[in-house]
DNA sequence: TGTACATCAGTGAACGCGCGTTCACTGATGTAC
DNA sequence: TGTACATCAGTGAACGCGCGTTCACTGATGTAC
């Protein structure tokens, strides 16, 4: 049952994209290696020809989460559009799409109990993101639109968790809602 | 080796707090009913004496531990302590102290992922922590009052949930200084 | 109050299950001539 | 280009381990007289 190389390269890719998919709906613990594996259309068996480990396959699997990730909120408009990525973070399809939205909000809480190379990788794509935030806001000091992307993402982050944590949907509405309001407002 | 009824319940009592704690250091998935029994100075077969279940358990550990909780971040001033409270909880003391600190900070993205009886604890919690929020700001209309504490809330649970996960402890203290420069003032 | 018995909190061995991981095997791919 | 062989991506059974859970048992507590 041998496939070309190139098919081989896909078959990883594709794993690599399922897990960040499966992870971030199940949680790290909360989904096996061969269930991403099947999901790849592929068995448990040939998972360590790809892999080192399940743990490795989890460092990758944030790094491929986080590789363009924001663009999808950003992108909406160009400049000026740092409102326009809050709100567009801040919505009830994001909230509801947790296999495919912001990794730190699907596992936020989770990162500082993994292994060293997954926590580096979100290290690594949390910088990238709050660069692109700065980049975002008006004017001032570089510190003081520094200070207010890394408030503004703590916020975010959180109204996400908060919002998908909660078993009351209006009260849900209501975090997004008030969110959306405080941190799509650039405060001067 | 039976026991007085006081002390069954005593002991009781201690293994829902020592698995509060437990839980919110290591997860819901990563400690077990017999570390928790252990912790507790039982041994793992009386559990089922006590508990229908470990996720009965984690129920009642995440109700145990939003009891009187923000108490603590609170109580250090008593009027217009809104700011003296943001400031208590965006420390690096709270950053580093897991198990003893803010439920949501601790497992918030996982609770999206529990059983109903988990979730309902927290949004429980979560409705106290608002109210005993929305209490502290200053005047303004109540909508606007609560929908700033929703977002206060947001931005705490956000900012030490990333302080956490990131790698780096300067990036990590940044974050904390934003979140408290930011959330500590009440913006008009 | 003292005695005899029933209760039951706690113990530790055991069970079953699912998970991460390993391995002998297969058969199509890649390569050497 | 065609043939023969080596390679190796993927398969599926199997392993070992830890976990949640169960259970027969123990012996101190609680209770009835």
């Amino acid at each position: 049952m041998r496939v070309s190389r190139k098919e081989a390269a896909a078959n990883r890719e594709r794993v690599v994209a399922v897990a960040s998919a499966l992870f971030r709906k199940h949680g790290f613990d909360g989904i096996g290696v061969s269930d991403i594996m099947k999901k790849a259309g592929l068995t448990h068996g040939g998972f360590y020809g790809h892999f080192g480990s399940k743990d490795d396959l989890a460092a990758e699997a944030c790094t491929c989460a986080l590789r363009g990730s924001w663009d999808s909120w950003i992108n909406a408009s160009e400049k000026g559009g740092f409102e326009a990525a809050v709100m567009n973070y801040l919505t009830p399809e994001h909230r509801d799409d947790r296999a495919h939205g912001c990794l730190f909000a699907a596992l936020g809480s989770d990162i500082v109990r993994q292994p060293r190379t997954v926590r580096h990788a979100m290290t690594e794509g949390f910088r990238t993101t709050i660069d692109k935030l700065v980049r975002m806001l008006p004017g001032r000091s570089a510190q003081a639109r520094r200070e207010h992307a890394l408030a503004t993402m703590a916020g975010l982050v959180g109204a996400l968790i908060l919002s998908r944590a909660v078993d009351d949907s209006e009260l849900s509405d209501q975090i997004l809602e008030a969110s959306a309001k405080t941190f799509g407002r650039p405060q001067v």
